[in-house]
DNA sequence: TATTGTTATACTCTATAACTATA
DNA sequence: TATAGTTATAGAGTATAACAATA
């Protein structure tokens, strides 16, 4: 049999694509609850994946300006959830650390998130999801490209 | 042949999922460019959808309160690109339609997403294609449910 | 009186520019 | 001089509470 048109497809692939990724994607955020705002999630979550950063490597993990870390790493540090201390190379550097504090509510927040998806992903047929199995890991690697 | 125990799918899939639409989502944001901010591309975006609204309306699909929906709209509205008329069934009520300015600049920003992801569709094979094309409305049947 | 939208006020997030401390 | 981080200042987004106009 004859390929169908290739971009016809890809045109269709994509525009579903977008939608339903950038859907799910905000209803997941809703779901979550809890007490911290996206931006400090984001950076607790940074934070927790990728070890001790001084500012500047935070602000481009976030994408943000230095000042932006700064102020976020500052009320993340009042209430707890992370650390500063001083790098023993570069006395202008700061190393920010998660605590346990930080990496519990972040544990709180990921259970939420997972809980709603399991209870929702129990409503599908098992090929179904099957094909969800088998589309994490390219919606990831298409993010990472 | 058995099936595998369905607690132990579950919980790589929920885990990849969350990472690959969360990442995917952002990264689909981060190459949006364009002038406006999220909020104002999303209540963009909503109006264009959803025809004529009332700020209440407006305000619940944005899932914010109205004084939000006021603010973002009068900025829109500033840019020309979105206009206020009043209702003729209720005085009280302000209607919002999309002028063809925003339209455009919608366009253009579904363009530069669209093209971004079309650019990495291509880096896939046939068969994980196949396999986006089918978990695309399931990923938006998750976020309607 | 109840409802719709706006205004007043306060807090968070972001940016640029100026500043401080260290290299 | 250059760099890392902070502080100063300004603008957008959000919320709650108070207010105006209309139902």
């Amino acid at each position: 049999m004859l390929a169908v048109p290739a971009n016809r497809l890809d045109d269709q692939l994509i525009s579903a694509l977008r939608t339903g990724v950038l859907r799910l994607s905000r209803r997941l955020r809703l779901e979550l609850g809890g007490d911290l705002t996206l931006t400090q999630m984001s950076v607790l979550g940074t934070v927790s994946r990728e070890g001790p950063l001084t500012i500047g490597e935070l602000a481009n993990h976030e994408h943000v300006k230095p000042p932006s870390a700064t102020r976020t790493v500052t009320s993340l540090e009042g209430a707890g959830l992370v650390a500063r201390s001083s790098s023993d190379d570069d006395g202008r550097q700061v190393l920010v650390t998660i605590t346990d504090a930080g990496s519990e509510l972040l544990a709180g927040i990921r259970r939420r998130r997972d809980a709603w998806l399991r209870d929702h992903l129990d409503q599908l047929s098992d090929d179904e999801r099957q094909v969800l199995e088998a589309a994490a890991p390219l919606l990831d690697r298409l993010a990472q490209s």
